[in-house]
DNA sequence: ATAGGGTTAG
């Protein structure tokens, strides 16, 4: 920009009058790609000086700038001064109520202009076809006096880009048939294509085509043979094309790049992001958003913040990745500034920025502000829908969740894990099951996320015939199990007492995580094989990538626990801080306090508590207790007690656990001067609940009594039940 | 005027 400015006050407009009129109309281009609003106004003044006005290729270009800064206004000065409407002034009229979605204001210029070019046509069926009007695109094309490679180019992107690439290839077909020679744009659609539906094959054959034309050593053509051999997966052929080529620009580096970071080899598509020759804000964006998706968040935003600083103007899908980034890492405030930056913008409308927007606030949990967003935009889509039931969801607002749900225009597959995932997480499971079969029954197909939510309510209700079910269905769908359904089934088939089913999904996992080790660890302790649960932890440091966890430290010492390994669990205790950097909390040190108590070693197991640097867990203390009965301990019995009343006064788990103990020891008293005292202090017990499968029905029973809708009548049969078993004389009316 | 790389929801 500088230097192009430089050039054109180097060049004497009355000497070299045609060099300098170029100078100038490639600026004003510049002026109006960057969207530098002030210098372009500017520019318009020191042309308006040097008396160049009128020449027409500057107007024109002048006129097109304004259009991009949609100042009408200023656009319409200058067709009054250019005198009036001529094809070329249409046209770019045309083109700018298109590009502003005022369709109907494109047709009807279109229909009342006195003649049309090549260009007016291709200009309305591309139009149309982005705004997803494919039959009128059709008709028009159908229309159209000349048929020329854009035309045919136009109307073949347009199916392609709404999902349509089977119509798109069978025009392809007819242009090859009407004798037009298709150029690089045709190529780079249709291979866009084959991509889009998948089909290797059909591109392999393309590529025939393509070599035979003369297109193979094209740079965009290349480039999207890239991206299909990366979408199929065929990593050593997408290197190949790229070292075959002659020429690349920034898009052929940005595609072998993204290839790195598929593979996840982040460290080498970092050192290749490093030495590309040429960067752009989409190379900028590309390694973001992928830092971002591997949740390494952090170096996301410090690369954002390296890509501003070195001047690139971040793009509306950079925005969103870094939008993202805040939500996960929940930074309310930054999200906020980064919300202000992007209204001064002006591209709040967006919708990619509007759904990033949503889920941010939903994140942090202020769904209001959330709402706020998705209120504001008036063309929603799906996926803003979904993000909007999803912030509900996960903060609990099943009613807010459900009314969208209920009156959203469209739904798709999404939308119902989404909606079925807060029943999940609020721990709501017959509203899982009931809203997961009236998905099936729409015939909506789950999607892996969803199976796995659902799963996860399986394990949570221990029913292991739903569980069974699904596994069923996966199995029908064909899915292919990845790593988190793998591991939500491991989960399940454990919870529910079926370790053999459990440990069989394991093994046949192709690809196992942090949280497939976590839950066959867990599941193996929590089942009673300790032994198998050690070796497994032992294997995974040994075998696997994966570092040991709070959580595997947890069923390693609930393991050693059960075993009686108490030497083994105090020293995996002492190596977890030094060995493995893993603080213990409160649950690790109730699990060594109860390994220690159930074996007698109760003056050791104080003496742990005492050494804590912070508040025992109620159940430390009861296990101690526990272990002093068995051991008939009265003295340290009746210290940890104390303390437990202590530790009562504050929260409503040791109250429980002291009123208990209580119990146990027959001091009625006792305990209902505790329930008196809780209802006192307000505390209230976590309401339990239990319930049954019934026909495929699930029914809750809460111990608050009455919540299920026959209450009444289960406690008239209850009634006639025991008056059956207690009086031998009575017979049963029915 | 037409194309290729990066972006949102569970």
């Amino acid at each position: 920009m500088k230097t192009a400015l430089k050039n054109l006050f180097l060049t004497n407009p009355s000497k070299s009058f045609n060099s300098y009129i170029q100078k100038c109309v490639s600026l004003l281009k510049i002026f109006s790609d960057k969207g530098l609003v002030a210098g372009g106004t500017v520019f318009h003044c020191h042309l308006l000086k040097n008396g160049v006005l009128s020449e027409r290729c500057i107007a024109i270009k002048l006129l097109i700038m304004y259009l991009e800064f949609r100042k009408l206004s200023e656009a319409n000065q200058i067709i009054k001064d250019f005198n009036g409407f001529d094809l070329v002034v249409q046209n770019c009229l045309i083109k700018a109520s298109i590009q502003w979605g005022n369709l109907s204001e494109a047709r009807k210029m279109f229909d009342e202009m006195p003649e049309r070019n090549d260009i007016t046509w291709t200009l309305l069926i591309s139009g149309l076809m982005k705004y997803g009007r494919l039959e009128e695109s059709m008709w028009h094309f159908e229309r159209n006096p000349f048929k020329s490679v854009v035309s045919w180019t136009a109307a073949i992107t347009g199916f392609v880009k709404n999902g349509s690439s089977f119509h798109g290839l069978k025009l392809f077909v007819r242009l090859l048939e009407s004798g037009v020679k298709p150029n690089q744009f045709t190529f780079s659609s249709i291979v866009s294509a084959c991509i889009e539906m998948g089909d290797f094959d059909l591109g392999m054959s393309v590529l025939g085509l393509i070599i035979k034309t003369g297109f193979e050593n094209n740079v965009s053509v290349s480039n999207s043979l890239i991206t299909l051999c990366l979408r199929m997966h065929e990593f050593d052929q997408a290197r190949r094309v790229f070292d075959r080529m002659e020429t690349r620009d920034v898009v052929s580096w940005t595609a072998i790049l993204d290839m790195y970071v598929e593979r996840g080899e982040l460290g080498e598509a970092r050192r290749i992001f490093d030495e590309m020759p040429q960067r752009n804000e989409v190379s900028w964006s590309a390694i973001i958003a992928r830092y971002s998706q591997y949740g390494d968040h952090i170096e996301a935003l410090k690369l954002f913040r390296n890509m501003v600083r070195e001047g690139f103007k971040p793009t509306i899908s950079c925005f969103s990745s870094i939008l993202c980034a805040l939500a996960s890492l929940e930074s309310l405030q930054a999200g906020k500034n980064l919300h202000a930056h992007v209204m001064k913008m002006g591209i709040e409308g967006d919708l990619f920025i509007a759904c990033s927007l949503v889920d941010l606030y939903c994140k942090c949990g202020e769904t209001k502000d959330g709402r706020l967003v998705f209120d504001l935009i008036e063309n929603k889509n799906v996926v803003l829908w979904n993000s909007m039931i999803g912030g509900y969801s996960t903060n609990g607002q099943m009613d807010e969740a459900k009314y969208l749900f209920n009156n959203m225009p469209a739904r798709n597959n999404i939308s119902w894990g989404a909606f079925i995932g807060g029943y999940v997480e609020y721990k709501q499971f017959d509203m899982v099951f009931e809203v997961f079969n009236e998905m099936l029954l729409s015939g909506e197909t789950p999607t892996k996320p969803t199976f796995s939510s659902v799963l996860c309510a399986c394990a949570s209700l221990t029913s292991l015939e739903k569980g069974r079910d699904i596994h069923g269905k996966i199995l029908k769908l064909g899915f292919q199990y990845d790593v988190y359904l793998g591991t939500a089934l491991t989960d399940m088939y454990a919870k529910c007492g079926d370790i053999e089913s459990s440990k069989q999904v394991f093994d046949r996992m192709s690809e196992r995580n942090e949280f497939s080790w976590t839950v066959m660890i867990q599941g193996l302790a929590e089942s009673g094989f300790a032994k198998e649960s050690l070796a497994l932890f032992e294997e995974m440091k040994r075998n696997s990538s994966v570092a040991p966890n709070e959580l595997m430290l947890l069923s390693v010492l609930f393991a050693c626990s059960h075993c009686g390994f108490v030497d083994k669990g105090l020293e995996f205790f002492g190596a977890m801080e030094l060995e493995y950097g893993i603080r213990p909390k409160g649950r690790h040190y109730t699990c060594v306090v109860d390994m220690l108590s159930r074996s007698g070693l109760l003056s050791e197991a104080e003496e742990l508590i005492n050494s804590m640097p912070f508040q025992p867990e109620a159940n430390a203390l009861a296990a101690l207790i526990s272990g002093c009965k068995t051991y008939r301990n009265e003295e340290i019995a009746e210290r940890t007690a104390r303390k437990l009343v202590e530790l009562a006064e504050k929260n409503s788990a040791g109250f429980i656990l002291l009123s208990n103990i209580y119990a146990s020891a027959g001091r009625w008293i006792d305990v209902s001067n505790m329930r008196k005292l809780m209802r006192e202090k307000g505390l209230k017990k976590s309401v339990g609940f239990s319930w049954i499968e019934v026909r495929s029905h699930l029914h809750s029973f809460y111990s608050e009594d009455g919540t299920h809708l026959k209450s009444a009548e289960i406690h008239d049969i209850l009634e006639l039940l025991r008056l059956e078993m207690t009086d031998p004389k009575h017979i049963p009316t029915f």
